[in-house]
DNA sequence: TCAGATAAGAAACGCAACGTATCTAAGGGG
DNA sequence: CCCCTTAGATACGTTGCGTTTCTTATCTGA
């Protein structure tokens, strides 16, 4: 720290950049991040952190990237309901207040460079193994006898994301779980039922 | 208007200056509105529209709140299917992508002033007298026997502007026809048919 | 009708943050 | 061991916010 003038270079310091870019999100949040802040706590400059991505929406997405894991453990509790419980707990968990506002602002800023929504898309689209989960989820339950055989178009398979993605957005926290419960016994178990229903 | 010098005041400037911030919506959007830009159109200067509104966010918010109409005439086409069809495409005309451009702007706002969240979320969930036309259009399909009776949820009431804002803010554009179809036959006829079966 | 209060309009400012340009020097590759 | 890439520092130009200051038109009320 003192006395370390070791330079860094490539990946290393790349991931030094992106963590740093991470940690000013969590803290302080996508609106008031700074790039000069960013380099700042990186230990480095400004125009190093602009060699490397566009702007600040870029790397804010690329720091994300770096982040955050795509995948889901498929739940298996044994019975649906709670098998869903689990599911849009993890996802809401996962999927907390600092996420929304990170994509509230990269939307934003998506509108005055096009270039950025089709990078903000990819990244949110990219969470569809959630598909694959519900349909792991859905296809125990047939086996079960809890439900009918039933086609899932992926409307319906990337609803859990969408409903509570929502509620963030709407409400400024991530939701608890009442409202959790509330969008599986509500929303999610009924239509379900209604889709294995002719 | 060359020789016009006449000053205007009170409620004559207060439409004019909402009247350009929402014109000036309209052409360039959220994200690149000035406030100055806003003052040069309504023929007026900054210092007067910072008298009247704390900034930006509530500037857009009241040229919104001023424009936007809430009401909702409940179709009534004679089929379950096809009234919802004529209510999603209503809302997705009304919900157009500027709309939502604007949402996604003043949200990013909100992060950095609360306050401003606390209009925005007054704002979109003054939207509620949806609940009351869903209620309309389902008590009648229940009268002629196209369902069974059932108790709707809020959040069930909720989701078809959920569901549409949604589809805007991750596609940048308003859902066409078909999108329209999907979210009425895969999401909510299963829906209301699950909540109508015990 | 006229005087004073009120608020519009204009110009300029300070500030913050973006994104860039210029320079120095570190350290890896030939 | 020299050179060439590129990290790191500094300073700059720009944009747009929100504010300040000042002038002057228009409204009000005696």
């Amino acid at each position: 720290m003192a006395g370390t003038k070791s330079r860094r270079r490539g990946e290393q310091l790349e991931h030094a950049i992106l963590d740093a870019a991470w940690e000013e999100l969590r803290e302080v949040g996508y609106a008031r991040l700074t790039v000069e802040a960013v380099a700042a706590r990186a230990g480095t400059s400004k125009p190093v952190i602009y060699r490397r991505w566009a702007g600040r929406a870029e790397l804010v997405i690329a720091a994300w990237q770096h982040r955050a894991p795509t995948e889901h453990r498929t739940p298996d509790t044994g019975a649906l309901r709670s098998d869903l419980l689990v599911l849009f707990t993890t996802i809401a968990r996962r999927a907390d207040a600092m996420m929304n506002e990170v994509v509230a602002g990269v939307m934003s800023e998506a509108f005055r460079h096009p270039e950025v929504a089709a990078l903000l898309r990819e990244r949110l689209v990219a969470d569809s193994p959630l598909a694959g989960t519900v349909r792991r989820i859905v296809d125990r339950a047939v086996e079960r006898g809890e439900l009918l055989p039933v086609r899932l178009p992926s409307r319906v398979t990337r609803l859990p994301l969408d409903l509570i993605r929502n509620e963030n957005v709407m409400c400024g926290t991530p939701p608890d779980d009442d409202v959790l419960a509330s969008m599986v016994d509500d929303v999610y178990l009924p239509l379900l039922r209604g889709l294995a229903a002719p």
